[in-house]
RNA sequence: GCGCCCUUCGUCUAUCGGUUAGGACGUCAGAUUUUCAUUCUGAAAAGACGGGUUCGACUCCCGUAGGGCGUACCA
């Protein structure tokens, strides 16, 4: 090693390229000084070049001086990566090596070793690495983040594929696919060379996409792995069959699964509900006084989705409102929010009982307050 | 420093010598709408730069600039 730095030292200063050669390469085993550690290099050659047929980069080549004899076998005995891959790949019978960029010039380094070896050389893709969205290294330090922290910002996994496979490889115009149309069209073909930015935005759009054709069902079952990846309570096992018969309205309006989840959220609360800010604001007296009618005249009747559009056109009607003056009060009422899916689902699914509850809840104040 | 690679709208990309350079996200402007989100319509937006080759270059070649990766007795 101490012969080795000292190499280095001396070429930097000379301006050389750091290549280390070995006084050792052609020496006499016989002349090996006894007891002293060493190491096994590969006798590469020196003049020449090595080429890697890459089915993504085209044919790279390296002049073989720019290349050094490689270390095998550390001192230890323990072999290198270098060896290690190229030997177990052989053994193992693999046939595409397939990896980040980064390791394009490993690429001609174990081409070496295979042919060292009299091996066949598998078939190498390199394809390019993921930058950030401010296209530098996606580092750890640069916001690099594990696939478990995407699970846990709530995109959906289909999404992920979808996009992931879309960065730096494309199938004509072709942007929103399964996976199991992402794994009959990939081919090494249709790779960009260049790195690609991570976009959070076209992600989420993705991923809303994903979630709108997503069967009710599977929905319910991300929202369950997302609530225990988040260490939250479950579903109560009573909301589960609501939960999923709202689920048609709520997925149109959700691009993540804690969106999703918070569409859900009038089915979770337990009346008295507190309103939040903006709930609040739309929560005035005469709003108030507004719902105690409005409960009233829902006390009979038909109770569907439709048959409450019409009902709520009509009190509007009545009122002289127009239905968002109408809406926006019941929604606040229903949820405690001033987001929320449509106000007839809602009421159709929490039923006449509860819904009136709530209504009622709000109206009570009023009195209370006058 | 040296080696290798990359470069089309802000972003992801199509184009494999001849196109009004297409699509998607985002942005902006409208329409629809009970909120939000959708959906729909429209708009702005690109071949890094300089030389060649060619009847003709985004496309091929050279150079420049910028960026990336590599350069360990790590994997």
């Amino acid at each position: 090693p101490a012969e080795v730095d000292a190499f280095r030292e001396a070429a930097k200063a000379e301006g050389r390229p750091p290549l280390f050669r070995s006084p050792w390469r052609d020496a006499d085993p016989a002349t090996q000084p006894e007891g002293t550690a060493f190491v096994v290099r590969l006798k590469a050659p020196r003049i020449g070049e090595t080429a890697v047929e890459d089915k993504v980069q085209g044919t790279v080549t390296w002049r073989n001086d720019t290349l050094d004899d490689l270390i095998l076998l550390r001192s230890d005995g323990v072999p290198t990566y270098m060896h290690a891959v190229v030997v177990d790949d052989h053994d193992m019978g693999v046939t595409h090596v397939i990896r980040g960029d980064d390791h394009l010039t490993n690429a001609a380094r174990q081409t070496l070793i295979y042919q060292a070896m009299g091996w066949d050389i598998p078939i190498f893709a390199h394809i390019p690495l993921i930058h950030g969205p401010d296209g530098g290294k996606l580092s750890k330090r640069h916001g690099a983040l594990g696939v478990e922290a995407y699970r846990d910002m709530g995109f959906l996994p289909e999404a992920m594929r979808n996009y992931l496979a879309r960065l730096g490889w494309s199938h004509g115009n072709d942007e929103f696919f399964t996976t199991e149309q992402a794994i009959a069209w990939f081919d090494l073909g249709h790779l960009g060379k260049a790195p690609a930015r991570f976009d959070f935005s076209k992600l989420a759009h993705l991923s809303g996409q994903h979630i709108r054709v997503a069967e009710d069902a599977p929905l319910l079952a991300e929202i369950e792995a997302f609530l225990a990846s988040q260490h939250r309570a479950p579903l109560p096992e009573t909301r589960r069959a609501d939960l999923l018969r709202a689920m048609p309205g709520m997925k149109e309006r959700a691009k993540t699964i804690p969106e999703l989840l918070e569409m859900g959220r009038f089915l979770l609360m337990e009346r008295p509900l507190e309103p939040d800010l903006a709930a609040a604001k739309l929560l005035d007296p005469p709003a108030r006084g507004m719902l105690g009618r409005l409960a009233s005249r829902l006390q009979h009747g038909e109770w569907t989705a439709v048959d409450l559009e019409t009902h709520l056109r009509d009190f509007a009607a009545a009122e002289g409102l127009g239905l968002g003056k109408v809406a926006q009060p019941v929604r606040a009422a229903l949820t405690g929010r001033s987001v929320s899916p449509s106000v007839f689902d809602m009421m159709n699914i929490l039923g006449r009982e509860e819904s009136l509850a709530r209504l009622y809840d709000c109206a009570k104040t009023v009195q209370a307050d006058a």
